[in-house]
DNA sequence: GTGTCGGCCCCGAGCCGACAA
DNA sequence: TTGTCGGCTCGGGGCCGACAC
């Protein structure tokens, strides 16, 4: 029996034509910015769209032989015959219906004989029934799957709610700086001997990344991820392939519990108290007739191995306890009180259990094999030579040990590097985890921009911004992070169109700049021409804009009103009566807000605009009309330039991590949306 | 107070001049091999040292900065004052007498106003009494050299019988190749990957050893040692620097025992059942007056962690048992039988405790660190970095992982490779660890000589030797070793005069020839012009020359008395007559034994004499004339090459295990020896 | 001389509810 | 609701000599 496409609603997916998915591909990312929807951006894409066809249709059919992964569930995408042959790991077996098959994906005909691709995540594995595979050839495979999925879910609970792993095929950008830090954290040792310099290794190194495996130490259960990396030779960064997967956080399970453990739980004198909700809402019900209820869970661990335990409700007033079974657990795992465990009810009905082992002085052991200068060097080696020969190179990724991320998702790089500015005294908010495994916001400021090691990384972007922190309790974070770790509370955007802001240089086809560090990409970045003009940002000075004029920055918080607002406006550039009245004068507002959305003016509550205003454009009649027509008159580099903005514009953090409450009612997660009707 | 030399018996030493030292050092160094004194080559060494007395003057000199040490006992040497000049780290209280210190040496000035040198070895602060230190303030640093010592004695039994480490400040051959296999080991994984290519990187390095530490593995106990080395540049290797150290293993402790654990040893069931001989000879003797004789022994490890047991002799019949205590002890350790522990009691009447893993299968865990593949290029990478700037990089040797020795002395190197002769069909022994951690040797034969990795490693000598096994059981031995770790059981002796076996080039100063490769050095090497005489060596046929003849292989088990070969060799050499009676004659036999010392034919027994011969020379009477001359016509060249094959050839094993037996009577290890008077 | 085992003791791992924060 | 503790129990850790190889 074929495998049935999985519809879109109640749509057939679009065959035909072969160009015809585009909306599909579109459309989802769309959907991880629905509130860019507001301005018209939908039609001036899908003019750009149309004008560029050719160009995105082989970016797309590139974006397929790299497998990448989507962030929610099944899609379906119906192909073109020849796709079939670009993909150079065809499976023998090609009379099958099954003609091509990855973890994440699996290339079929359907049952009217078209192609069709289906992409699923380790998320969407968990979601889906297995009834989506009616092929009794795939039980062993899907129960592989099955396994893979359970040990990814496991692993990104232990690993923490901010960290991300790219996507398997997708391009990352790789920093030996920063993974020289993660081997100097991991053996405890910076480098204290001369390192021989790598002139062929930039400070960073775009990627594809073939392969990741997630592992669990086997004596401490600490997560690290294996990446396999090639890095892409100047050509292949020339060629206009799409970037994607901005490396979101995977969404923590739902049916699970952390508890940090008590000197009781871990002493041999009892078992473990387990928390009223978490027991009710994470292990399966008792059965309360017997006395005591009591009942036998089996959970398995990172590396697949099965612990018992007694799960009894009993005492006085009475309480849910692990006893039999747990000191084994606790003893092999080495728990001390202050570590952490979690357990997980997975969709498959599986009881999962990870480890978090407190942040306590770790005692490195220093390795019997290589010298940690070696070991330094060996990667800057190994990095180098990949880079000069375009070949595969392994490392380690260990979030538990590592200051930063240093593989990072080549659109959320390009996203933070080109498409946001900051300057100093510029304020900003980043993302940190608590000790309870959450997640909470510190407020800094920008205090400098400059190379973390000028001498041996110079024109470096990793961890280039200088910071200060809020809180006086903040004193032990770090003094520098990385552009793609926060998020500027006042940005301006980059994208061209329809900001009449001009690029000092037209954006090359792809992304050559790359190579040579920042420098080369100095036409987008790290001053307006007007900045003098702004005042160190109470926090209510905003800049407006108007074409062939210059720049003028406000106060917004002297307003008490829109209508005052636009009279004022009015006065500043000249246009006395034309603002307050746009359907009568044509002349519209629109303004940009901390997340980077162009909106018009007016749709919000006053105190909500002034809360969020980030810069205001004035747009003459032309310039509106100019935007509501089809044909917008870009040339290819601007319009890659804004294709390459709306992929990377990351969906709002809230839209990811609480559940899509930001989205339209009518479009569920994980569940295939319309396309889009190109207008005419 | 301050320190008195060590006086040289009841001798000053020599001052003055700077240069009276030279017969301390010389001497010493004779004192290794005292059976190469037999024919004289006492006086042709000074007439030698006469000649070339400034160049080795700065070699010794060189040799104390280097901080090498000495295999016996504390030596003293008086130096001249610019001497200090040399020493970089000169310590701030200069006005106090102490001026320079390391582990293995101090410097300073003694009772005379002369400036005195103290060497020793870890070795000799066990056997001296710490009275010769009469400055309280070395208590504490004495004890901290005790403890190292402690720890040295237990790491050497821990690591096994083979097992040497080159002495710090030595010269040794670093081969990445040998490293690169400890890495695949260690990480149970080969290359599989592209390798860059070092061109500038050597099969092998001669290098500087700077520092030698042992350490001991936290989880597992097991021991490695971690060496800073500096390669030579071209010109240091030029320098003609003293070679020595073979690197002879440490003698292995007297009063321990080692004993192969048994499933009661290691149940939970009950303690540790002591052989008797063991415990009567390593542990404090019980009073045998209490019933049951019993005492608490405290023990140390590697670590320095003490551990007490309870020792009871009792039982029917009576045996020694560890009780209390040793359960901890076996599940700290995971120890499980088929393992082994050894106990030492030391000179300083301590208990050392000791474990050895017995070769399970290894559960060798993935380094989550670096790849095995960039720690490959890593070392790779260091040591070709240390080599083109001549900087320093540190290593790793895991004597119970690595196959072999990567790091050799260089004496043991040049008389390996320069001065052993080998070839295919050759015979040769080689020593192997027994499972009871004694020695034993193995016989083969050579069959093949070749490169190990052609493509990678060409023109290298590690494991460049191709074996067949004698013993089937051998099987599994490895197919190839290194020229180093082979006896041969016939070896030309490759030393020059007083032999006229012309070298095709004259030896460079120094070692200019390693950088290149093995090819370098062809005029030394791998067959003699009258090779094909010889039938494949009964094991009784010798080569015998002359000085302008050509050389005769000779049956040796044909004769039963000198007198019959002596005048066979008349007859076949047109010498009748002339060899019965050297006396008269003035014509001399010399031979070389099978330990490449040279000695006067008719010394010995006949039949010791043909068991040991290796091949016999005829000298002239102007040969023996001018052996007996103080004044030698030797170029530079061959004075230098003279004294490496002196200082290069190994101590008779004998001599150095079993105590000195052969050495004079009037000669006691551990005390100074009287200079040598030179002639004249 | 020493490896293994049965006998036996007793300590502490571990289950229980009491109690209080 | 849950962390800690005293009480109690029982299994196995661990000491002993017997016995056999």
């Amino acid at each position: 029996m074929l495998p049935t496409p999985v519809d879109s609603g109640n749509q057939e997916p679009v065959r035909g034509g072969g160009r015809g998915n585009l909306g599909y591909m579109v459309f989802q990312l769309e959907a991880l910015r629905p509130r860019s929807l507001g301005l018209g951006l939908r039609s001036s894409m899908f003019g750009f769209l149309g004008a560029e066809l050719d160009l995105v249709s082989r970016v797309l059919e590139e974006r397929f032989r790299l497998r990448m992964g989507f962030q929610l569930g099944w899609f379906c995408v119906e192909l073109e015959h020849q796709v079939k042959e670009l993909h150079g790991d065809c499976h023998e077996d090609c009379s099958n219906w099954l003609w091509l098959k990855s973890s994440t994906w699996l290339l079929c005909k359907g049952k009217n004989s078209g192609i069709y691709l289906l992409v699923k995540t380790g998320e969407a594995c968990l979601q889906l029934p297995k009834m989506r595979l009616s092929s009794s050839n795939l039980t062993s495979e899907a129960h592989e799957e099955e396994q893979q999925c359970l040990n990814s879910e496991l692993w990104h609970a232990c690993a923490g709610p901010l960290v991300s792993l790219p996507a398997v095929g997708s391009r990352v950008v790789y920093f030996p700086q920063g993974h020289s830090e993660q081997v100097a954290a991991s053996t405890n040792k910076e480098i204290d001997s001369q390192i021989p310099n790598y002139p062929s290794l930039p400070p960073q190194l775009i990627c594809q990344l073939h392969n990741v495996t997630m592992h669990a130490d086997v004596e401490t259960d600490e997560v690290y991820a294996q990446m396999t990396l090639q890095p892409l030779n100047s050509q292949e960064q020339k060629d206009p392939y799409l970037l994607t997967e901005l490396g979101t956080p995977r969404k923590q399970p739902t049916n699970y519990f952390c508890k940090t453990l008590t000197a009781s739980d871990t002493s041999t004198h009892g078992g473990f108290s387990v928390p009223r909700r978490a027991a009710e809402k994470v292990f399966p019900p008792l059965d309360y007739s017997q006395q005591p209820p009591a009942q036998e869970l089996i959970a398995r661990d990172l590396h697949g191995n099965e612990w018992k335990f007694r799960h009894i409700f009993r005492g006085q007033p009475k309480r849910h306890l692990l006893t039999t079974g747990w000191s084994i657990f606790v003893s092999a795992k080495r728990l001390v009180a202050g570590d952490s465990v979690l357990f997980i009810w997975n969709e498959n009905n599986q009881l999962l259990l990870g480890i978090r082992h407190a942040n306590r002085p770790q005692t490195v052991m220093p390795s019997s094999v290589l010298s940690s200068d070696s070991m330094h060097i060996g990667l800057l080696a190994a990095a180098a030579h990949a880079a000069s020969t375009n070949s595969r190179f392994t490392i380690f990724y260990n979030p538990r040990a590592s200051p930063s991320e240093f593989v990072i998702p080549l659109a959320k790089y390009i996203k933070a590097v080109y498409h946001t500015r900051v300057s100093v005294g510029m304020r900003f908010r980043m993302l940190f985890e608590t000790e309870e495994s959450s997640v909470r916001r510190y407020m800094g400021t920008i205090t400098g921009i400059s190379d973390l090691d000028p001498v041996r990384w110079s024109n470096s972007h990793w961890c280039s911004v200088k910071v200060g922190w809020d809180e006086s309790t903040a004193g032990e974070k770090q003094p520098r992070v990385s552009l793609w770790e926060i998020e500027p509370l006042t940005t301006f955007p980059m994208y061209p169109s329809p900001f009449p802001l001009r690029l000092k240089r037209p954006w090359p086809i792809g992304l050559p700049f790359f190579q040579g560090g920042k420098d080369d990409g100095s036409g987008f970045l790290r001053y307006p021409e007007n900045v003098d003009q702004v005042n160190p940002q109470s926090g209510t000075f905003v800049k407006v804009y108007r074409s062939g004029s210059f720049g003028r920055s406000l106060d917004i918080s002297r307003f008490s009103s829109y209508h005052e607002l636009r009279s004022e406006l009015g006065r500043l550039f000249g246009l006395e009566g034309q603002l307050e009245d746009p359907q009568r004068s044509g002349w519209q507002l629109v303004f940009v807000d901390r997340e980077n959305d162009v909106l018009l003016v007016g749709d919000d509550p006053w105190q909500e605009f002034v809360n969020n205003v980030s810069c205001i454009k004035i747009l003459s009649p032309q310039e509106v009309q100019q935007m509501g027509q089809q044909e917008l008159d870009l040339s290819t580099e601007q319009a890659i330039s804004l294709f390459y903005f709306m992929i990377c514009s990351p969906p709002s953090a809230e839209c990811l991590v609480e559940g899509g409450g930001t989205l339209p009612q009518d479009l569920e997660v994980g569940r295939m949306w319309p396309p889009l009707i190109p207008a005419h």
